[in-house]
DNA sequence: CGACATTAAGTGTAAAAACATAGATTTGCG
DNA sequence: CGCAAATCTATGTTTTTACACTTAATGTCG
C-alpha cells in the first residue's frame, strides 16, 4: 500500500465525494501498474492491449477507427497510430472500407488472437490477487460505480 | 455515458473482478477527462495539479523530491520535471535542504496557494455533477476500494 | 578514517499522448 | 444536381511519459 492510501483514509473532513474520486484515480493507477508487468513482456502498451481486445470482442468482423475509438477506455487516443504499431507487428490488418471509402476495416489476425490467448492465461493468474473482495462486494462496486457514472 | 459503460453491464459472462478492473480503469479515465477541462483553463496538467495539492497539504513546510513521488496518485512521474514546470510558472519555489544536501525544498508560493484557491472554487461546483451517489453509498465504494487494495 | 553501498535528484533519449488541423469522402438539403 | 456541412482517418507539432543512466551526498561498517 502507498502512503495515498493512507492519506486517503485520513481525509476526515473532506466530502466523501472528494474522497472518492482520488481513491478511483489512485486505485486506477494501482492496478495500471501492476498490468504493466504483464503487457511489457509482450512490448504492449495498454492502449494497443485495449485495442486487441475490442478487436477481438469484434472479430470475425471488422471494427472501423471509430469503432475502436468509441470504446477504449481513454478516449483521447490517437487510434490510427495505436493500429499502425499493431500493424507494424501484424497483430492487425488495416484494408479500406468497402461500403465508405473514408472508413478503414481493421481486423485482428491469427496471430493477434494467439497473443491475447497467452496473456490471457497470465492475467487470469494475475487477477488472483485481487481477491482480497468477495464475489458479492466486486458486484456491489460495480453497480455503484455504474450509478456514479450515470 | 460511453459505451464501454453500457458493455460493462452486459458482460455477464466474465468475472465480477474482470469488470470491475475495467470499471475502475475506465471510470478513471471518465473523471479525467472531466476534471481535464478545469485544468486547462489553468494551464496545469493533472500531474501538476497534483503536486500542488500535495505541496499545499505541507505547507508551510517544504517537501522533497521524494515525499512528492510517494504522494503522487502516478507513481511513474518525473517529479523534477514537474517541478520545474511549476517553478517556471512561480507556483513553487526549490531550494537545497539544508539538513541533507542531496535533497530539494520545494514549497508552494502564495500565487500557487492562490490558483488552488481559484480551482477549489471550480472543483466545487464541478464535483456536484458526481452526486448521483448518496454520501453512504460513496463510503462504501471508498471503503471497498480501500479493501480491495489492500 | 576510507572504501563501498545506498539514497536523492536530475538528465538524455526514445516512445507515446495531447491537441489542432488537414485531406478525402459522404450526407443532406435547397 | 451542386454546394455546404458533417464524418472519418491521418498527420504535424509540442508536451509528457517511461526508462536507463549520471552525479552528488550520505550512511555503513571494517
Amino acid at each position: 500500500m502507498g502512503s495515498i492510501g493512507e492519506e486517503i483514509k485520513q481525509m476526515e473532513f473532506w466530502s466523501e465525494y472528494s474522497k472518492l474520486l482520488i481513491n478511483v484515480l489512485y486505485t486506477a493507477s494501482w492496478l495500471n501498474g501492476l498490468q504493466n508487468g504483464i503487457f511489457k513482456e509482450h512490448k504492449l502498451t495498454p492502449q494497443q492491449y485495449n485495442s486487441l481486445r475490442i478487436l477481438r470482442g469484434q472479430y470475425p468482423e471488422a471494427a472501423s477507427v471509430n469503432l475502436l475509438k468509441d470504446r477504449m477506455i481513454d478516449k483521447m487516443s490517437n487510434v490510427s497510430r495505436i493500429i499502425d504499431k499493431l500493424k507494424a507487428k501484424d497483430l492487425v490488418t488495416r484494408r479500406p472500407c468497402k461500403h465508405d471509402r473514408r472508413q478503414v476495416d481493421v481486423t485482428i489476425t491469427d496471430k493477434g488472437l494467439k497473443l491475447l490467448e497467452t496473456i490471457d492465461e497470465q492475467m487470469v493468474e494475475w487477477e488472483k490477487q485481487l481477491h482480497s473482495l468477495s464475489p458479492k462486494e466486486a458486484t456491489q462496486v460495480n453497480e455503484l460505480l455504474d450509478k456514479w457514472r450515470s
